[in-house]
DNA sequence: CTTGACCTTGGACTATACTCCACCCTTTAT
DNA sequence: ATAAAGGGTGGAGTATAGTCCAAGGTCAAG
């Protein structure tokens, strides 16, 4: 049984986060000692690493949710189901990254215009381009 | 002279985000009324414009407040200030593009090695994969 | 003179992922 | 016995970009 600073140490976090994670259902201790101090098993640092390592791919707290969901009901649930859950998040990941796409390029198009020289930017065609209402 | 419901719906935004830009020092009425209403003048809904283009090429409020003061001082500043703000920008942009393309692969890589089959995922290696502690 | 449309302010709420704080209690060590 | 280390709760603050609401003032028309 750890008491929370240990768990945190040992997963590599902060306390405060493992309370935040508790919070929103993330992690829940065991038990608690007779005076309220939370008290976590052993295994609850993979838990953590399980979370740590799900953030580090992309995906958000309340999608690690749904994920530890799969985790503790695996035996109902399919691999198909863990694979749905996976591409859709590559779906969106896939959609952010076209539309950051697209903002690189209006920017490369902004910079290329500009001249860039040491003229006062009076005439300056990223400023020109930006006033203009497109659409 | 516009009132804010006026110039709101000539620039195509709500009047409590004209307010909210306001308070974030994006824009200032003219005047007000005696009674306190707001007065803005024609050209405003340019400055809306302005802010609304920025927005869609990825800049965020702050950095258009900076945008907007090197609009505004634009006789003191040069072409290559310009530039260079737009080339930081794409910078960060790029940075964001690779994170975002490292995700991509790694949720991926988990995909490909799960069979997606319709049996318990007691045994799926994307469960397999984030439990691990990998780091 | 009253209704409705419009305006004012201030403050609360949304999502995301925490961090830090105060204030207090418990456990451990000297 | 006492001090330090560690734990508890609740609440505020961070950044981003607003939205929504309440309570009240103003203005034109009927
Ligand atoms: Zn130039
Ligand atoms: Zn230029
Ligand atoms: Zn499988
Ligand atoms: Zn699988």
């Amino acid at each position: 049984m750890l008491k929370i600073g240990a768990l945190a140490s040992l997963a590599g976090v902060s306390r405060d986060t493992l309370r935040f994670y508790e919070k929103h259902g993330l992690i829940t201790p065991d038990t608690r000692t007779d005076s309220g101090y939370r008290l976590y098993s052993e295994t609850d640092v993979y838990r953590i690493s399980f979370i740590l390592s799900a953030k580090e791919v992309g995906f958000t707290l309340n999608e690690i949710h749904q994920l530890l969901e799969l985790e503790v009901t695996k035996d109902d649930k399919s691999c198909h189901d863990v694979k749905q859950f996976v591409d859709n998040k590559i779906q969106v990941v896939n959609q952010r990254l076209g539309e950051m796409e697209k903002i690189k390029q209006s920017l490369k198009t902004l910079s290329n215009a500009c001249c860039g020289g040491d003229e006062p930017a009076t005439h300056c065609t990223i400023l020109g381009a930006l006033s203009v209402q497109n659409r």
